[in-house]
DNA sequence: ACCCTACTGAATAAATCTTTTCACAACGGC
DNA sequence: GCCGTTGTGAAAAGATTTATTCAGTAGGGT
């Protein structure tokens, strides 16, 4: 369908919105810049002078100008006649509401339906975040004198591995425990009292997970379990517990929540030790910068 | 607070469309067909230069200036503002909606911030997608016929490692290429043409997942990238391109966008062959419960 | 018929916006 | 490290827009 020279210049009856992305790649930072903020507040952002519109964009008035004009339009009065014709067709179309959203997406589409379900699925899950929890469970992850292990179940093993990769630049002394339950005993075996012991477990929940989480918690380790609104059996050995909401119109559950859950941990252990964490990530990145050379 | 002069052009917060009504009696012939124009097709009809405006409300120019100025507006560039402003506070509606999500939650809580930058992504991702693009998508990688391949980079993998579990439960014919990059020769000798290759790559990219995207494209492999709002260079060899908004408040990316797409896509190639994906499920629980049985 | 008042838009001057040019800065390749 | 390329914004020239003035016109009252 998308032809080359469509790349180049977009369709002639293409939205703004659609050439602005269309030539994405093809736009500098700055340009990039104003494209961002025009699509942040769209259309409404690109509907003043060019004087305004450069100025809250914080780029320069030619930028805009250069845009504009690979964007296909003549300059910058085109470009805001265009915005108009579409606010028009829009403001008179049925659906006056959710104009941003529908005027690309029909609302009986299944990426609406599926947004909309994740977002009362987030909603959900934030509103029954005990703040005091949260606060804890960050604290006794960003504490490295304890070692940190994950573990995920069949479908949450993807999550962990998630979590270890952003953990890994955070802070030391990380374990991903692999899927295979037959390797766990060796871990066991090292854990010391005072360690974490990270889980996802959501249904159907697994009875190996259940059976670590209770060795663990025996000696001494303080289990964090994330798991569904239904929670797995893992919660009543586990120190603190988070509940996220996963139905979605589908056979199977949705992670989204989940996955926030865990990048807001992730963020919160970042916060918790910034130093650290800031000369963690320079080292990391002079050490990729390295092994690209490596690579070549 | 309110004065005399309020009682003349309306309350200072009032909206232009109320300011009119407010004025409509005390307008003249002229500023009526003008006033009409604006309301027949509000706002758009007051957001281009006052001689356009004019124009097409076929009054003068000095009808304009004076009738905003009866309004209660200094000059006709104010009453552009205001009216700009109100375009703004509609729009983002939905998003002022999320405000809610707060809960109990204080404002300044990193959850909070963290779920509000969340929404804004997904709502920008969501925006911009283009659901031809997606359904072509789906299509592809809903075909059998095709192999699938899954690649994702350093942070990606975790992904793709999600997609695999779940297309697995979708259908067959389906390989993850581990990440090392020394392995992808011996998958790109068995690629075919008319293949699917589902690859993320988020910054910061990566060139062997662009060199692999290159060498895949050339055997004629349907390259489908998940990328995020900057794209990857991979994207100029891609058949169809996504692109997720990405930025939180941290040092580091979020992946919430891209795991909603990928779910979405997921779900919609499962809805697309349903009874075969249906049968799929039966018999991988079965599997599941002979499974657990073993392991007693 | 006459005047008076209020309204309207052509014309204009001032202000603002738009575009282009150009010099400098940043980056990547050699 | 150097050089060529590309990106960026200050500045100025050119175009447009905005506000005002003012002359002409229409309507209502006497």
């Amino acid at each position: 369908m998308s032809t080359s020279s469509d790349s180049k210049t977009g369709k002639p009856g293409a939205t703004v919105r659609e050439k602005i992305r269309a030539q994405y790649a093809a736009l500098t930072q700055s340009e990039r810049k104003f494209a961002n903020a025009l699509l942040a507040n769209y259309p409404a952002a690109g509907l003043a002078s060019i004087t305004i519109v450069a100025a809250s964009a914080d780029v320069s008035t030619p930028t805009v100008a250069r845009m504009v004009q690979k964007l296909g339009y003549k300059g910058y009065p085109q470009f805001h006649r265009a915005l108009l014709r579409e606010l028009e067709a829009t403001v008179s179309g049925p659906t006056q509401r959710r104009a941003n959203w529908a005027s690309e997406v029909p609302a009986t589409h299944l990426l609406n339906r599926f947004v909309t379900a994740i977002g009362q699925n987030i909603e959900q899950t934030l509103s029954n975040i005990d703040t005091t929890q949260f606060d804890e469970a960050v604290q006794v992850l960003a504490d490295t004198d304890r070692r940190l292990y994950l573990v995920g179940g069949r479908i949450t093993r993807a999550l962990a591995e998630y979590a270890f990769t952003h953990f890994q630049a955070v802070r030391q002394r990380i374990t991903h425990m692999t899927s295979s339950s037959a390797t766990w005993p060796h871990y066991l075996l090292d854990m010391e009292a005072g360690d974490v012991l990270l889980m996802f477990d959501v249904r159907r929940y697994e009875t190996n997970l259940q059976r670590l989480a209770e060795l663990a918690a025996e000696r001494g380790v303080h289990v964090i379990l994330i798991t569904d609104q239904w929670a797995s059996p893992v919660a009543t050995v586990a120190k603190h517990t988070f509940h996220c909401w996963v139905e979605i119109p589908s056979a199977w559950d949705s992670n989204i929540s989940t996955m926030m859950l865990l990048e807001t941990l992730i963020a919160a252990v970042q916060e918790e030790n910034w130093p650290e964490t800031r000369a963690r990530y320079e080292r990391l990145d002079e050490i990729f910068d390295a092994a690209r050379l490596f690579g070549k």
